[in-house]
DNA sequence: TCGGGCTGAGAACGTGCGTTCTCCGCGGTG
DNA sequence: CACCGCGGAGAACGCACGTTCTCAGCCCGA
């Protein structure tokens, strides 16, 4: 009754797979060989690679915008200084989110945002993966708006904010560094205290 | 001699083909049925599909730069009342950038950014690919710092200019919409004006 | 101990596709 | 008119890969 565990492991070499060397080039024999998982097993447990694919990117999706909230809850911090209490200002809980886009450019392995690359590879061909994507970024939309809604603060400022992230997202890949985040967040600074000064909380 | 039109029909199905449904999904003989170009020829102009890709890339680089360059220039106008001389203030002639942006993404068949698209889908397996990607990024990325800069306004705020287009570019894609191209220059202006009030021309 | 169903390993199948080869007609030179 | 080379059409080749099938081993109940 392991095959929950083997799920996972099939998960696991997806998504380092599917990531790193991108979907298409990716086999389900390579997927069986970094899992262990034999292919009857894989078909059982996901009935084509398309079903692996979308499985690979819900369960990303999950653990990303888990990731991003603890970091903006303030439970997660190594920046130099540490303080107690993570983010209370709400305005800083906005601004933390270019800063965790900052570590997240930072890990190793990283090539972009997942689904952008995978929208780009298989957005025109697979109604399922465009969906997720579409999901995807709509409740990272949605989470954006909660936390500048949350400072009193108008949803323009936060479909701006979502499109910074996003751009920053893509230079970061395409150049390979992580500075993008941090200008991001110096733009985004500029945007909030714009947006503040007429509407502050 | 027509070894230049062939060439010219295997790149304008190229584009088509490429664009519209994405790299890998495109065979050789899809272009050729588009073309109308045969296959023996198609393999001397370009020794494999790596180079076709490539040199669609290359022409579409050229093309896009110059379409964004003649409406920042105001050679092209067609919004409500037409003003005669184009753009001459260096400020409007950065926020026109975001202008065109709406323009592109409401054309029939936009979607998205080729460059950001043929990197999700080859920038991990093909290096001539991702450097196309590269050097076309950096071109738009060049040419806006020359706007900026013309208009006296600092090199920080064209690289956040740049993520607001590239945001945006990959928003329009992911959610079909034009939108995202409205509110970038939105963003934009409330930049340029905070970068202006300081340090203005 | 016997038998049946599940599992893993991996062969097999079918297809798609990048690339090359074959063949045939045609246009220009002695 | 004979010859030669080039171009087009499309068959052929080789390989990769998604998916399924075969077969042998093993765990379980009677």
């Amino acid at each position: 009754m392991d095959s929950a565990v083997a799920r996972e492991q099939a998960l696991d070499a997806a998504e380092t797979l599917f990531y790193g060397r991108g979907i298409q080039s990716v086999g389900m024999d390579d997927i069986r060989g970094t899992s262990g998982v034999s292919l009857k097993r894989l078909y059982q447990l996901f009935p084509a690679k398309e079903h692996l694919v979308v499985a690979y990117l819900e369960r990303r999706d999950i653990r990303w915008r888990q990731r991003l909230a603890e970091y903006v809850d303030g439970d997660v911090h190594a920046d130099g200084a540490g303080h107690a209490g993570g983010h209370e200002d709400p305005r800083r809980r906005v601004l933390a989110v270019f800063d965790w886009l900052g570590r997240w450019f930072r890990e190793p392995g990283f090539r972009g945002c997942a689904w952008i690359n995978s929208y780009g590879e298989l957005g025109a061909t697979s109604e399922p993966v465009a969906g997720q994507v579409r999901a995807h970024k709509r409740a990272f939309k949605e989470y954006l708006a909660g936390l500048v809604g949350d400072a009193g603060l108008p949803a323009e400022l936060s479909e701006q904010l979502y499109l910074l992230a996003e751009g920053a997202m893509v230079t970061a890949a395409v150049e390979q560094s992580a500075e993008p985040a941090a200008r991001a967040g110096r733009a985004a600074r500029i945007l909030v205290d714009s947006y503040g000064a007429t509407a502050g909380d």
